[in-house]
DNA sequence: TTGGTATATCGGGAAAAGTCGATATACATT
DNA sequence: AATGTATATCGACTTTTCCCGATATACCAA
């Protein structure tokens, strides 16, 4: 993953929400029933809902964000669950504190 | 400084150069006469004929940068250096382990 | 298999970023 | 004062991003 991508993923107020939402989803979505945030994150839709913008236009902030490798996600069913992805992250702080 | 505008000032391919260049100038600038990579940084000119860009497009980047804190400037005569600024540096990889 | 719900993809209009050449400003030298 | 050099700012054009509504796809339930 080229290192402009993920800095262009972060470069977005709602998706830098979003990454802040999934760091702690338990403080910022409702209960899910049959799903745990642990495992498998916080559905689409929830995601939507917060952030008050279309669906069209968070499931593609998602997508973007995950092919930054920042998340990733989960399909059960017809819902698809995102969570933080701890690897992503922990690589994106290691550039910054060894390349620039 | 907003953290929208950081990342933004990060998601460019000629900025992050500058910024990786800057953190070693001895490999990449050659020596500059009365003024010290150390102390000052790395003049603009420099910067411009590495990056192959125009100067007027550098000089922007290098104020993006600026108001990112990501590099600050000294100006010596007629010449403006840049250097990298540590401590927005840290910052930056501080707040990608705390709040992301 | 029909209809309902969740998510993804497509097409487009508006706003922002990338980048340039021209010009302005600041400083140094004669 | 006049000229030369380094950098900053301006105006314009092109490309990219933002964000939407409409539509497609995937899955589930009756």
């Amino acid at each position: 993953m080229d290192q402009v991508e993920i800095f262009k993923a972060l470069s977005n107020k709602t998706r830098l929400q979003i990454l802040t939402w999934l760091k702690e989803p338990e403080l910022h979505f409702p209960e899910q029933p049959n799903a745990d945030f642990e495992n498998v994150g916080v559905c689409v839709g929830q995601i939507q809902i917060k952030s008050g913008l279309s669906q069209s236009t968070i499931s593609e902030y998602l997508s973007i964000l995950q092919r930054a490798d920042l998340i990733n996600s989960t399909r059960v069913g017809q819902w698809t669950y995102y969570k933080r992805n701890k690897e992503g992250l922990k690589k994106l702080s290691n550039i910054i504190n060894t390349e620039l």
